[in-house]
DNA sequence: ATCACAGTTGAACAGTTGTGCAAGTGTTCC
DNA sequence: GGAACACTTGCACAACTGTTCAACTGTGAT
C-alpha cells in the first residue's frame, strides 16, 4: 500500500481543514444517502410521476407496468431517506414529493441530464406551485 | 404475479401520458447515472473537496487519507458521468467540479441534509464565482 | 536513456442492492 | 364478523458495486 506523501501541486492543501470547517460530517453520509436512493432509474421515475402531483401506489403501478409489491419496495427506500411524503385517503395511500428540496434536486439532476432543450418549464412550475 | 388494475383513487390518471410529453426517455436514466455517481460517501467527499477549487489526485489522496489508487477509481466514476473536469499541469491531473450545475446539486443536497443550519454560504459562493 | 514520480487500468473478491414471491397488516364495505 | 381491497414486509437469489493489488502509461529530471 503506497500512501501518498506531499502533493506539491499546490502552494499549500487548503482542503483538509476547510471542508471539516463547512459541512458537519454526517451531513455528506445523508446527503449520499439521498442521492443513492435516486441512483435508479425505476425509482427516479417514481419521483417524477410523483413531481406532477400525488399518487396513490395502485396508480403508480399501472403508469409503470409493474407489480404492486414492486412498487412499494421502491418507495420504501424513497421514504427511509425522507424523500417522498405519504398520507392515507380512505382505501388509498397517496405519495408526494417530500419538500421543494426535492423538487429542485430532481430538477436539477434533469436539466443537466437533458443538456440544452429539456422543455421542464411545465414540470418545474407544476412542483413549485405545490405549496 | 397480481398486477394492479384501475386505480380509481384519482379522478383519471393524469400521470403516464404527461411524463413522457415532459422528459425524454434518455434524461431520466443519464439523471440517475449522476445520482448513483453521487450516491456514495467517498465520492461525494470527493466533490465537496473540488467543491472549494481545483486538487490533483495526490492532494486528495492525502486529505481522505487512501491510496491513490482508490482516489483514481473513486474519480473515474465521477469522469464517466461527466460531474469533473481534468486537465494536466506538469506532473500533476487537477480536478475540478465539472461545471455549475453539479455545484448547484451538491450545495441542494447538502443543505437538505443538513437540515437548518449548514453554514454552506462561504461554500456556495465559492463554487459559484468560479467562472 | 534511465529513474522516479503521478496517475490509470484490469481483475478478483467481498459486500451491497434490486427483484419476485409468499405471507402479513390495516381499512372499507356488506 | 367476514370478505375484499390496498398495500407492506421478510426472505432468497441474482446482479451490481467498491476496494485492493499488481501491472501499465505518461511526464519530468538527471
Amino acid at each position: 500500500m503506497t500512501k501518498a506523501i506531499d502533493p506539491s501541486c499546490a502552494p499549500q492543501d487548503h482542503l483538509s481543514r476547510q471542508r471539516a470547517a463547512l459541512v458537519q460530517p454526517g451531513a455528506i453520509e445523508r446527503a449520499a444517502g439521498i442521492f443513492r436512493a435516486m441512483g435508479d432509474g425505476p425509482r427516479l421515475r417514481l419521483l417524477t410521476l410523483l413531481g406532477q402531483g400525488e399518487a396513490c401506489v395502485t396508480e403508480m403501478a399501472t403508469a409503470e407496468g409493474e407489480d404492486l409489491s414492486t412498487i412499494s419496495q421502491r418507495l420504501r427506500v424513497l421514504r427511509n431517506e425522507g424523500l417522498v411524503s405519504r398520507r392515507r385517503n380512505g382505501k388509498h395511500i397517496l405519495y408526494g414529493l417530500a419538500d421543494q428540496h426535492v423538487a429542485d434536486l430532481l430538477f436539477n439532476a434533469l436539466a443537466h441530464a437533458s443538456e440544452g432543450r429539456p422543455d421542464l418549464s411545465r414540470f418545474r412550475s407544476l412542483t413549485i406551485t405545490k405549496e
